[in-house]
DNA sequence: CGCAGAATAGACCGGTCGGTCCATTCACAG
DNA sequence: CTGTGAATGGACCGACCGGTCTATTCTGCG
């Protein structure tokens, strides 16, 4: 069975990605987690602070598999932007488009602490360096790389919010087409 | 002197749009703005939504000046996108880097009401179609105009996440290369 | 002036917040 | 078995939350 500590930052993760950091109670996540507010203190001795970036490293790990399973077995680098686009919004869907991007809503809206940007910037980096890695290997040039990885990481992000004003993932399926 | 209504939804904006709409208390906002409780559910009587919606309007309608203001003097649409772009900037570094897309931190953090997601996404079809008519007007096709807009409007939501996660507003002074 | 409704002022309320603390149970080394 | 630290379970706390309610002051009309 899966460790209480992880199991606590996956739960935490989910609802921090809908309601925002502020939005959640640390009572919400224990009964979610089914874990008693022990055990949450146990291994997480700085509470929610704590809580919050381990599920926001947790989700931003994930989505830098998905990236990778994406582009591993694309043809050329538009390939791997719509299959990319495609699992995200699939996982919007199962959400119930309820969910944002995975780390934004969670970071940003926390206290208003420098470690909890810095590990926002920093997550943000990787993913636009991983997809920036993936252009160059389908033979863009290192600038036109981290041009590409830029705009398509800016546009999903906004394509994240779109699509939850609207309750409609089809923004984030639609994208390949504007961005490439 | 600014009516006493005006000026709670204006503190209100700007406290939603840096900590989100469960960041802030209702204390804060009336302590910010100088005003006692009763005044507060006098003139939002469903309380703390109804002074979102109403911060959210204003934020949105003020975003809509700016879009006239950088295009009604621009020769074209690429120059218009710019000037855009530079005065978002600007009212982001004003703010300290603490500040996110207007509307979104405000109605997307709040509860998961229809009424909510309703009024985000009307502001942003607003928005979109604001700038898809100066595309036109600057001689764009209508379907062109549109995808412009679009575009625009998901990579600017994305900078505008990505300068407050870095503290830099250059990510949204340097949209424009990017988009056009 | 007197009156009425708008607006302001703030004491007060029940509920929930994040966090502390300690008793108990578990897993395992000796 | 016993001992020990990790882990769990949950009662409890003060602070603050959004919201209600009543008293008072302002404002404009007759």
């Amino acid at each position: 069975m899966m460790d209480t500590r992880t199991k606590l930052a996956i739960e935490a993760g989910f609802l921090f990605q809908q309601k925002g950091y502020h939005g959640v109670g640390i009572s919400e996540v224990l009964e979610r987690a089914g874990v008693p507010k022990g055990s949450l203190y146990h291994h997480f001795p700085n509470g929610k602070a704590d809580l919050a970036l381990a599920a926001a490293e947790i989700a931003a790990t994930e989505v830098l598999r998905i990236i990778d399973a994406s582009f591993d077995q694309a043809g050329n680098y538009a390939n791997g932007v719509t299959t990319f686009c495609y699992k995200l919004a699939k996982y919007f869907d199962i959400h119930e488009g309820k969910i944002g991007c995975p780390v934004s809503a969670t970071l940003l809206g926390g206290p208003d602490n420098a470690a909890f940007r810095d590990a926002l910037s920093g997550i943000f980096a990787r993913w636009m360096g991983r997809i920036a890695d993936y252009a160059m290997q389908f033979g863009q040039s290192q600038q036109e790389a981290e041009q590409s990885a830029k705009r398509l990481f800016l546009s999903l992000e906004g394509s994240w919010t779109l699509a939850r004003a609207r309750g409609d993932s089809n923004v984030i399926r639609q994208l390949p087409g504007l961005v490439c």
